[in-house]
DNA sequence: GTTATAATAT
DNA sequence: GATATTATAA
């Protein structure tokens, strides 16, 4: 199976890093993950955090440089008191930093700025540590909210304005991050196929966002998010070129139909039709150009005989 | 409840 | 800067 499917919801990670700015920054990668994420500004806090909470956090992510205490220091002392799995990071990625990290028991070593792509694989190394990782721990809420799970701690002189020409952007981000507006409803598979069996359970004619919402029963999700996504409906969806529509590579199944409802039907069909198919892309077309513009047509890629099995369903 | 459009994210 | 996804207004 896919790992994306089976994406380990919940991971907790501590993040210490001096930067506010980097903080922010990842934190909010993080969160995209669908990691819960703490952060911190200060080594000392964060490993007396650590120590008093056992047991609620996962992993580590450390910056190498910190006023108050050494990165590698911190790690040294996680291994010694915590067996968490550290990772460190550093806009420096000198071969020699590199090794004195991996030597001091980092599991991996970020560069700055760190990508995204790069914390979706984290996880591994929690399992790899541990054994194991439960990936239904807590599986159905979702991490929406960052300021319930962020824990700011900030240290009082040594400052995250030290470098300067970094100021002003500092600041700004500081500002934005307090204003943080609420993070949006990622339609990962997982909650959308929660959807759709509350669609299913309804009926086709029953299913309005309300209704749904309640089933779906899933904490913070608005009657709102059901709807627009009932408007538009899946955002994991790959998105494929159109130019191998023209290619005809592919086989336009569905044509749209005009209501919300006319969407989800087709869902439902082309969902059926994938739990037959092994290797198919889906997608949608639809453009602002088009005068249908909310018309979804949905495409499948998969043999003629499974396409002319499909139009008899 | 639905649909159109605005706002964000990629 | 275009396009895709989600939020919000109508």
């Amino acid at each position: 199976m896919a790992v994306s499917e089976d994406f380990p919801v919940g991971l907790r990670v501590m993040v210490v890093d001096d930067d506010p700015v980097c903080l922010l920054i990842l934190q909010r990668m993080l969160h995209q993950c669908r990691y819960r994420v703490t952060t911190c500004s200060c080594a000392t806090q964060a490993y007396t955090m650590l120590r008093e909470r056992q047991d609620t956090f996962d992993l580590v992510i450390s910056d190498v440089y910190m006023p108050d205490m050494d990165g590698f220091r911190l790690l040294e002392l996680i291994g010694l008191e915590l067996d968490l799995p550290v990772i460190m990071m550093s806009a420096n990625g000198e071969t020699s930093l590199v090794m004195k990290g991996i030597t001091h028991g980092a599991c991996d070593y970020l560069l700055k700025p760190v990508r995204i792509e790069e914390l979706r694989n984290i996880w591994q190394h929690v399992v790899r540590k541990k054994g194991t990782f439960d990936f239904n721990r807590d599986n159905c809420s979702i991490d929406w909210d960052s300021n319930k799970t962020l824990v700011e701690v900030q240290s009082e002189d040594h400052g995250s304005r030290k470098r300067k020409g970094n100021i002003e952007l500092s600041d700004a981000m500081i500002e934005d991050a307090n204003s943080l507006k609420k993070a949006r409803v990622v339609w990962s598979s997982e909650l959308h196929k929660k959807f759709v069996n509350a669609v299913n359970q309804l009926g086709i004619d029953k299913a309005v966002p309300k209704s749904i919402m309640e089933i779906m029963r899933i904490q913070g999700l608005t009657r709102e998010n059901v709807a627009s996504h009932l408007q538009v409906v899946d955002g994991s969806w790959k998105c494929e070129d159109k130019r191998r529509i023209r290619d005809e590579q592919m086989h336009l199944i569905i044509s749209g139909k005009e209501s919300t409802k006319g969407l989800v039907f087709q869902l439902l069909i082309v969902e059926f039709v994938l739990s037959k198919v092994d290797h198919c892309h889906y997608f949608k077309v639809g453009d602002a150009g088009d005068p249908f513009w909310n018309v979804l047509k949905v495409g499948v890629r998969l043999s003629s005989q499974l396409y002319y099995e499909s139009l008899c369903n």
